[in-house]
RNA sequence: GGUCCGCUAGCUCAGUUGGAUAGAGCAACAGAUUUCUAAUCUGUGGGUCAGGGGUUCGAAUCCCUUGCGGAUCACCA
C-alpha cells in the first residue's frame, strides 16, 4: 500500500537528517501496531541503533519527532522502548475510505498481469462418484482460479480426466453381468450407478480370492487368477485394440459418469474451460523420451527400457519407459504438459493434487527443466492434505467415505432446519427459501474446507461443519445480510467528509478493510486461498463489533451518518468480493 | 532405510518478510437486546508453540538434532 511506502521513505530521509547516514529503503520494515499499543504502523529501531549511536528510546523519538513534522498522514506517534509506534490521522482513513468505497476493483492486485495460468484441478476417475476428499480439491482449484483472475492473470481452468485403465473395467465388467439398468431405470445418478457397480465389482473379486485361499492357493497368486480380474484385464486388451463393444460399452459408462459429475459441479458452482482425457493423452510423450535420449537426459538401458538418474537432486532413478516401449504415469504426464503448452501457451502451469502426488510432481518439474521446457520452470503442484474424519482416514473399504451429493443434501436440510428455527424469512417463496438454504449451505460448506491452509492435513468434523457460529461461512454471510439491510432503504445521495472525526472501532474496521490488497496478492502468490477466508472473517469479527457498538441509521450527526454509511458499503463490497474468491454466494437477507 | 510434509489451549484452527504480554472459534461459566437482523456482541478461565541445542538486541517463525503422525521412494495410476 502506498502509505507505506511514505512512511519507510520519511524513516530513510530521517536517517539522512539526523544520523546522517544513508540507509537503505528497502531496508526499513513496517509492522502493523500490535493491539495493545496505540498506533497503526510500527518501526523497530533495534537494528538501528548502530547508525543512530543512541539508546532504543532516544533513537525512536528523534525519527518520531522528525516524521511527524514531515507527514501530513501522521497524527502522533509514541514509543515503547524501540518500537516507534506511528498514529495515523482520521484523514488519512477517510481519505482512503472516499477513494474506495465506491471502487468496484477495490482489492484487485497486479501480480499476474499479461500472464497466462493453467489451473488444472478435479481430475477425477470415471469409476465413482466424488467424495469429500475431491470437494477440497475442486474448491481449491476453483478459488484459487478466481483469486489469479482477481490478480490479473489470464486463468484457463482444466480438468484431466482418468477415463480410462483397469479401474472402469472392473465397472464395465461387473455392469456387464448384471441385468442392464441404467440411470433412467434404477433413478440413479450416473456416477452413482457406474460406482454401485465398482463396489459390486470389488465384492466379487475379493469373494473369488478368499475361496481360491482356501483351496490352498498363495494369497498373492489368487490376486492375479480370479476370474473378475482376469476379465477385466481382458476387457482392457480388448480396450486397447479396439474393439468395438468394449468400446461402446466404455463410451456409454462413462457418459453416465460425466452427466453425474456435471450435476454436482454445477451444485457446486463450477466449470471448466478445457477437459482432457486420458484415453486420448496416454500414448503421448513418447517422442520427448526419444528427444531427451538424444539430449543424453535419459539413458537407456540392455533390456530397451529408458530411466532418468536423479539421485545427484537427492531423489532416485526413474523409469520413463518400458522395456516394451509402453508408456508409465510419468511418461504421459510429460506428454500432457507439452500438449497444454501447445494449447494454452501458459506461463505458470498449476496442479492441484494430493500431497500424496508431492514427488511425483517434484520428478515431473525436474524432468521437464532438464529437457530445457520453456513452460518447466512455471510448474507448481499445488499440494494439499488429505481429509479425515473424527474416526480416522476415510476408507472406501470399511464404507467410511463421505459422498460428495449426501453430503451436499445434509448441509442443505440443516441449513432449512436451522433457518426455519431463526424465523426471519417471512416473505419469501419457496425458490427463494431453497436458494437460502442452498447459498448457507454451500458457504458453510466450502467454507470449511477452504479456511485450513492446504498444506496441511484437515479434519472434517460432521458436528463441526454444520455448526454455523463462529468462524464459519453463515457467519460471514450473516454479516453480509446485516449490512445489506441497513442499506437496503438509502436513497439519498452522500459524501464522505473526510475531515469528521472517526471512532475507535470505525479506525479499526478500516485499518483491516485497507488490507484486501495485500491479502488478495499474498493468496496468489502464495496459492493459498486460506488467507482470503481467514481475512474474510476477521472483517466480519470487525464489523459486528462496529455494529453492536454504534448506530448507523440513528447516527444524529449527518457527517458522521453517511461516514459509516461508506464504510458499510465498503464492508459490503469486500465481503461479497473476497467471498467471490472463495466461490461462496452472499444473501441480502437470511 | 532415503526423501518430503505436518506438530500452537481439552477439540478445530489463525499467527505477513524473525519483534512488544502467542490469538480466534467450539466446549465451560458470567453478562448484554423497548434499537439498523441475538446465525450477534462483551467478559472469565484455559499454553513448556512436540523435546533439546544453535544463530541474535530479539525465535512459534531461520539452522541442526530427537520424538510423534502422515505420505512417498513400483516396468501401478
Amino acid at each position: 500500500m502506498e502509505i507505506e511506502k511514505i512512511l519507510t521513505a520519511k524513516i530513510a530521509d530521517s536517517f539522512n537528517e539526523l544520523f546522517n547516514e544513508k540507509v537503505l529503503e528497502s531496508s526499513i520494515k513496517l509492522e502493523k501496531t500490535n493491539k495493545d499499543h496505540i498506533g497503526d504502523y510500527t518501526f523497530v529501531v533495534f537494528p538501528f541503533l548502530r547508525i543512530s549511536k543512541q539508546k532504543p528510546e532516544e533513537t525512536a523519538n528523534a525519527i518520531g519527532n522528525y516524521i511527524k513534522s514531515n507527514c501530513e498522514f501522521i497524527s502522533n506517534f509514541n514509543f515503547v522502548k524501540g518500537f516507534l509506534n506511528i498514529e495515523l490521522s482520521d484523514n488519512f482513513w477517510l481519505t482512503f475510505l472516499k477513494n474506495n468505497y465506491n471502487n468496484s476493483d477495490f482489492g484487485k492486485n497486479q501480480v499476474g498481469k499479461g500472464k497466462t495460468v493453467m489451473v488444472e484441478y478435479s481430475s477425477p476417475n470415471t469409476n465413482k462418484p466424488l467424495h469429500l476428499g475431491h470437494l477440497r480439491n475442486i474448491l481449491l482449484g476453483y478459488s484459487i482460479s478466481e483469486i489469479l483472475k482477481f490478480s490479473g492473470y489470464k486463468v484457463v481452468s482444466a480438468n484431466l480426466i482418468n477415463d480410462r485403465g483397469i479401474h472402469i473395467c472392473k465397472s464395465m465388467h461387473a455392469w456387464a453381468t448384471g441385468n442392464g439398468e441404467t440411470p433412467e431405470s434404477s433413478q440413479l445418478k450416473g456416477d452413482h450407478l457406474v460406482g454401485k457397480y465398482y463396489v459390486e465389482f470389488d465384492k466379487t473379486y475379493r469373494k473369488e480370492i478368499e475361496e481360491l485361499k482356501k483351496k490352498g492357493i498363495e494369497d498373492d497368486e489368487a490376486k492375479k487368477i480370479a476370474p473378475s480380474i482376469v476379465k477385466a484385464q481382458q476387457m482392457l486388451v480388448k480396450w486397447e485394440k479396439n474393439d468395438p463393444e468394449t468400446i461402446a460399452l466404455w463410451k456409454k459408462m462413462n457418459e453416465w459418469v460425466y452427466s453425474g459429475f456435471e450435476q454436482t459441479y454445477k451444485r457446486l458452482g463450477v466449470s471448466f474451460d478445457k477437459y482432457y482425457y486420458e484415453s486420448n493423452t496416454y500414448l503421448l510423450g513418447k517422442d520427448t523420451i526419444t528427444e531427451g535420449l538424444q539430449q543424453g537426459v535419459f539413458i537407456k538401458e540392455n533390456d530397451g527400457s529408458v530411466w532418468i538418474d536423479l539421485t545427484y537432486e537427492g531423489l532416485d532413478r526413474k523409469l520413463v519407459l518400458r522395456a516394451d516401449g509402453t508408456s508409465v504415469y510419468i511418461t504421459q504426464d510429460i506428454g500432457t504438459a507439452q500438449l497444454k503448452y501447445h494449447d494454452t501457451k501458459m506461463d505458470k502451469s498449476i496442479y492441484v493434487v494430493g500431497n500424496e502426488q508431492d514427488y511425483h510432481f517434484k520428478v515431473l518439474k525436474l524432468i521437464l527443466q532438464k529437457l530445457k521446457k520453456p513452460y518447466a520452470d512455471g510448474i507448481y503442484h499445488l499440494s494439499y492434505g488429505m481429509v479425515d474424519l473424527p474416526s480416522g482416514k476415510m476408507k472406501s473399504r470399511e464404507g467410511t467415505v463421505v459422498d460428495a451429493d449426501e453430503l451436499m443434501d445434509e448441509m442443505h436440510n440443516t441449513a432449512a432446519k436451522l433457518t426455519g428455527q431463526l424465523g426471519k424469512t417471512d416473505g419469501f417463496s419457496n425458490t427463494e427459501l431453497n436458494n437460502l438454504y442452498e447459498t448457507i449451505a454451500m458457504g458453510a460448506l466450502k467454507y470449511y474446507l477452504l479456511k485450513v491452509e492446504p498444506v496441511k492435513r484437515m479434519l472434517f468434523n460432521p458436528e463441526e461443519s454444520i455448526d454455523f457460529h463462529g468462524n464459519t461461512g453463515p457467519f460471514i454471510q450473516y454479516t453480509f445480510a446485516r449490512i445489506s439491510s441497513v442499506l437496503k432503504n438509502l436513497n439519498s445521495t452522500y459524501t464522505v467528509d473526510v475531515s469528521a472525526p472517526l471512532h475507535q472501532t470505525e479506525k479499526e474496521l478500516l485499518r483491516s478493510l485497507s488490507l484486501f490488497t495485500h491479502k488478495t496478492k499474498a493468496a496468489a502468490q502464495t496459492y493459498n486461498p486460506s488467507l482470503i477466508a481467514n481475512y474474510m472473517y476477521e472483517i466480519a469479527k470487525n464489523f459486528n463489533r462496529l455494529y453492536h457498538d454504534l448506530s448507523i441509521l440513528g447516527e444524529q450527526v449527518q457527517a458522521l451518518k453517511e461516514n459509516r454509511l461508506a464504510i458499510c458499503i465498503l464492508s459490503a463490497n469486500v465481503i461479497k468480493k473476497g467471498m467471490q474468491l472463495l466461490g461462496i454466494k452472499v444473501p441480502e437477507r437470511m
